[in-house]
DNA sequence: GAAAACAATAGACCATGGTCCATGGTTTGG
DNA sequence: CCAAACCATGGACCATGGTCTATTGTTTTC
């Protein structure tokens, strides 16, 4: 497909999906035609364009979307794939720990707030 | 305290700091010496950092900081703050189930090249 | 076949979150 | 008293992640 039905099934906008492909996220085939240099998109992409937009939106930064995606599709050796899916997740863990870090702070301070409410 | 303590308890540069500073996350007052325009940190905003650090690490954004600090420390009236202490708590639920959605998808991917380390 | 819609490329632009540097003043230690 | 260390201010600079625009070329569609 073409990046315009790419966009709109995947939800990003042209700019970020060539923004993507420029950092290696995905990757296209030269189409067909000869006349043009359209790129061509194949269906996997839009999965992985999936997987990367929740990457994304979870706060993790497109370097580290690359080297997942080595991992899961590119063809560099199991062992070293494993070992990068092992420490990106142990650091979403780790973050998601710290998240969790502030949202009990929050909710020491919905405590107190609610309080103070009782109290007026 | 002035800034250089300041800075070395918290673990943040003086740079950092004024940032902060200058974007309302934290305040000072001016120090009891005329003749010098240093600034004076009281213990409080130790404390204040330190929960403005470990939010910006878990990727909370400085504006939502801010939000979030005047509504701890503001004289903003509680029941907004109550708002405003809910609603970033639910956004920060929702970016943990994100994160944790992601972690799904690493699991199974590494089951995966687990198994084809097996197969080789 | 002409206009509208689409595509590629490059570069400008923007916000965010920091760091670094230059300047000039202040304080502190020896 | 003098140098070293500190402070404030402002602006430059940087990386990241993305959007917008202009230009030029290609397809679609009527």
């Amino acid at each position: 497909m073409k990046i315009g039905e790419l966009s709109e099934r995947s939800g990003l906008s042209r700019d970020t999906i060539r923004l993507y492909e420029k950092n290696d996220l995905i990757s296209s085939s030269a189409s067909q035609s000869e006349t043009n240099n359209y790129r061509d998109y194949s269906d996997d992409v839009l999965l992985q364009l999936k997987f990367v937009s929740s990457g994304r939106e979870a706060g993790i930064s497109i370097s580290d979307l690359r080297e997942l995606m080595k991992a899961f599709f590119g063809s560099c050796d199991p062992s070293e794939a494993e070992n990068v899916i092992v420490a990106k997740t142990a650091e979403l863990k780790e973050r998601v720990s710290q998240i969790e870090n502030v949202i009990v702070f929050l909710d020491a301070a919905l405590v107190k707030v609610r309080e103070g409410l009782d109290e007026t």
